[in-house]
This record gives C-alpha cells, sequence and structure tokens, in this order.
DNA sequence: TTCACTAACGCAACTCAGTTGCAAATATAA
DNA sequence: TTATATTTGCAACTGAGTTGCGTTAGTGAA
C-alpha cells in the first residue's frame, strides 16, 4: 500500500501535516468516516472547516467519494487507485447498515448494466442497499 | 384516480383543509416535490412546521417516499397504492438530474435482484440513476 | 538555505434544512 | 352539540455545512 505521502503526491496534493494525518486515517479504518468521526481521532486542534475543505478537496481529485447515510448526512470513503479527477465512478454498491447506522463499501457485488431509456442521459449509477450488517445481526 | 379525500381516509388520516391540499398537489404533479415547492404552491399561511409533519405523517402511512436530491435534500413523491406503514418498498428506480435538479421515478427500470452476502441482512435497495433529464439534454 | 509566492489553516460568524415544545384551532366520534 | 384527540402555528432552537479574512506553512526558484 502506498503511504500517505506518496499518495498526496501523486494525486498533486500539498503535504500538510492535517493532511497526512487525514489520509492516514482513511487508510488505517475500514469504513466510511463521518465529520464527527474524524475530529475525535484526528484532534480538536483542528478546525472542522479544515476537515469539510480537506475531503472537499480529496473528493475533488478523486481520493476518496462521498456516501449518504442512513440520515442523508455524508460519509467518505476512500476512492481505489484508478480515481481522479475526471474519471470518477465506482463501480460498488453502498451497504447502509439500518442499526448500527455505520455505512460500507460492498466490493463483490456487481452493479447492474444500465438500460437506455429515451429521452435521459445516464452517467452515473448508485446502489444503495439497507439492512443490517454482520456485527448488528 | 381517487380523490385526495377517499385516499387520506383509505390510509387513515384526518381530512384537514391543509392536507387535502398537499395530497391534491401531488396527485397534479407529476415531479418530486421539495418543501420549498409545496411552500410557494400551497401559500404562506401554512407553516413550515405543518409542511414537515404532515410529509412525515403520510411518509409513515406509505402515502408518500423520500427520495434524495441532488444535495441529498429531501424530495418527495406518491407512491403506488400497494403501499402501506408495514409494507413500503419501491420496486423502481429514481433519476436525478445534474442540470435542473429534478428527481423523478423511473418505473420501467427494474431494479437488479439482491445477491445475498454471507453475514448480512439486506432488507431495502435504491437505484439512483445521475445524468440529464429530457429538458435538459 | 533563504526568499517569495501560493495554498492551506483557524477563527468567527453565518446560512439554512429540519426539529421541538407548547398553546390555540379543528376534526371526529359519541 | 359536546368532549377528546389530533393538527396546526408560532417562536425558538439545533446542527451540518459554508464563507470571509487574516495568519501560517508548504513549495519551487534563486
Amino acid at each position: 500500500m502506498k503511504t500517505s505521502e506518496e499518495l498526496l503526491s501523486n494525486y498533486g496534493l500539498r503535504k500538510t501535516t492535517f493532511r497526512k494525518k487525514l489520509l492516514k486515517l482513511f487508510q488505517d479504518t475500514e469504513q466510511t468516516l463521518t465529520v464527527e468521526y474524524i475530529k475525535n481521532k484526528i484532534g480538536k486542534k483542528n478546525d472542522k472547516v479544515t476537515i469539510y475543505r480537506a475531503l472537499s478537496t480529496f473528493e475533488k481529485r478523486g481520493l476518496i467519494h462521498q456516501v449518504p447515510d442512513k440520515n442523508n448526512l455524508s460519509r467518505y470513503a476512500l476512492c481505489s487507485l484508478d480515481c481522479n479527477p475526471s474519471n470518477h465512478t465506482h463501480h460498488h454498491a453502498h451497504f447502509i447498515c439500518d442499526y448500527c447506522d455505520n455505512t460500507m463499501c460492498i466490493e463483490d457485488f456487481k452493479l447492474p448494466k444500465i438500460k437506455k431509456i429515451k429521452g435521459f442521459k445516464f452517467k452515473k449509477l448508485e446502489l444503495i442497499i439497507k439492512g443490517h450488517c454482520p456485527k448488528c445481526l
């Protein structure tokens, strides 16, 4: 796995102390992260504005992607390595646990092919599955 | 099509002036509705709290369902007649237009069968397609 | 290394969707 | 028509996310 510093370089991002910590947190955690979680883990010295701005930058560059929460709040997850600013599609479904409210990427679930519908232009597909996760069953 | 009064009765809801107007608005509009839109159409006399509460009640009873917006805000759409409080699943996809931000139900698009994944219990599936709608193409 | 420039950070104050508590109004069933 | 339960409206709040701006810290060139 690439170090957080290498990744930041690869994606053309400045290697600030904060960004290195943030990216490392993503790498060390398998789940999708909320701003709340990040705030608690990284330390209260960093302002929430900084977190929001870093997440937004990471997302634009194709490092992470946003996933909705049970309550439609935002969570973030690392992208696969082939995402970039212009090609930022994710070929996996997202699972939201009704019980613990955790959200996770489900890699081994193929997205359906999009059938064309006259008059529409389809660009992106999102599949969200709700239910109970292994921990909560 | 059933009148709004009949529908309210069928779903065990009181037929208040406001609810009749709200439900009629859903019946007369083919699109999914935002609270903003409802506020403008129904008249400013009714408070937004009333709108939110009515929507929430309608949703619990299975009259309408919530759909996310481009910006993760809520929109609402009429359910098919066979929804009720305990069975409230929708077998259609939702389309979000990147351009005009309108959201619509796509009835003629079958949802994929959910393949089981060990350890998970799947209860509900949501398919969201993003792109450009006919009006914006 | 140092310097100059640009991007990132932190603070404070804001925005805005959605919520809560409570008193007044209205629907319903007797 | 009356009693009771549900809805409504108002006011005040909550909390995620944003904006502006002055300060700090990376980065690339000298």
